[in-house]
DNA sequence: CAACTACTCAAACGAGGAGTAGAGTAGCAG
DNA sequence: CTGCTACTCTACTCCTCGTTTGAGTAGTTG
């Protein structure tokens, strides 16, 4: 029982900061930032979450392991494939405070602005309820595939943001176009409400993307497959 | 104008993830954790800082340089000495969702058991208002005393940690101690409580610590010193 | 302006992290 | 069992970070 003797002692006090920084640690790398991203969409194979980050398998294997012992990560094998998620919504809740910080001071305003482009006009999670529940809204999942699959908002039609284009005539007309895909520093949404706009259409994003959505409450489906 | 052409790019794309990442890394250091931690308290020199973590002035410094590139800290000079702080209170916010998600999972749930001693029954903050106000109870801030100077719970009387065995004769009697420090990582409350029931005083801690008072937007005041 | 206080900088070194390539292993399909 | 897919491990290089030491600078005090 060395316990009550350590208690307030400075080198308990070290380890239990060295502790916090370890998941530090896991957040101080731009691969890691975009796998836990990737992660909030759902669970996925090391081999998907590699393409998806345009890195080897090797280095997201490796990624993914070191997120693991932070505790952010979890997996379970299925098949001769090993699923990763994250290892609960607080991850998530992490994930987006850092962006916040990061997102307006600095560098990374700067890197979003450019990624992104210019600031468009987002729908609120409540407004798309309603309009929707008015018939007057048609929402579009800009996911890939596998994405949507794995979980969606309730009632969103996927159209891949590479086949936006070629399926427009698939979106119901005469209604405002609500696009949403990853999340507030996802692309797709806002390249797809400009395509949308250029091609004649009504279009906005959602604010937001869909782990917000989902962690919000609001109802949401999952496909069969995973 | 280049912006346009690096809209949704997989270069844009990496800058934005390592834009965040940068501010993972200033994270990813316990010595930085707890300077956090401590500029949560107030604005304080480089020297006060550096006696506090029980670090040299010099690798403070380093440190505090750091968190500032990050956009972490803010600082201003007084006189010959330069005051630092946290550079917004979502800041604060980023690091009690750091520590959530550390604290329950794996090492640093082992290591605040280890620091901080068995759990206590804590009061909330809300019942402490109330208590108070029916004078059922009295507040004592343990931090050191430039600390409670900065700011602390309005009403609070300040007995640093190693004086009170000394005073305890100061605190009113018949009314329950309610200890509060720097937070919900800060051993001093919990030792308070151990020693003023040792004491045979009625005593429990107050829930997490000035910092979330002040969130909270529960009334504080500040001393003149700085 | 001399002496002092508070802080920063430069150099140096060891430790650990990022990334790549290639070999190795677990589970499945035939 | 063979071959395949999906993932992990090892070894190696390069690079960045943490820390100490000693010198340097900004601002204050007498």
């Amino acid at each position: 029982m060395t316990e009550a003797a350590e208690i307030g002692t400075r080198a308990a006090k070290n380890e239990l900061h060295d502790a916090f920084a370890q998941v530090g640690k896991a957040l101080a790398n731009g691969h890691r930032i975009e796998l836990l991203d990737l992660l909030a969409q759902g669970e996925r194979s090391v081999e998907a979450l590699a393409s998806r980050a345009e890195i080897s398998v090797a280095l997201a294997s490796a990624h993914l392991q070191a997120l693991r012992r932070a505790g952010l990560v979890a997996a379970r094998r299925d098949g001769n494939r090993i699923l990763h998620r994250l290892a609960d919504d607080d991850v998530y809740a992490l994930l987006a405070s850092l962006r916040t910080v990061a997102s307006r001071l600095g560098e990374a305003e700067r890197a979003a602005a450019r990624f992104l482009g210019a600031p468009q006009e987002a729908v609120s999670r409540a407004e798309l309820v309603a309009r929707v529940r008015a018939g007057e809204a048609v929402v579009v999942d800009l996911r890939p595939a596998d994405e949507f699959d794995a979980g969606h908002i309730a009632g969103a039609l996927s159209i891949p943001l590479p086949e936006l284009e070629a399926r427009l005539a698939e979106l119901p007309p005469d209604v405002e176009v609500v696009a949403y895909c990853r999340g507030p520093y996802c692309a797709m949404s806002p390249q797809g409400v400009a395509l949308l706009e250029r091609a004649g259409r009504r279009a906005r994003r959602l604010e937001d993307g869909y782990p917000e959505w989902r962690l919000a409450g609001l109802p949401v489906e999952s496909g069969g497959a995973r």
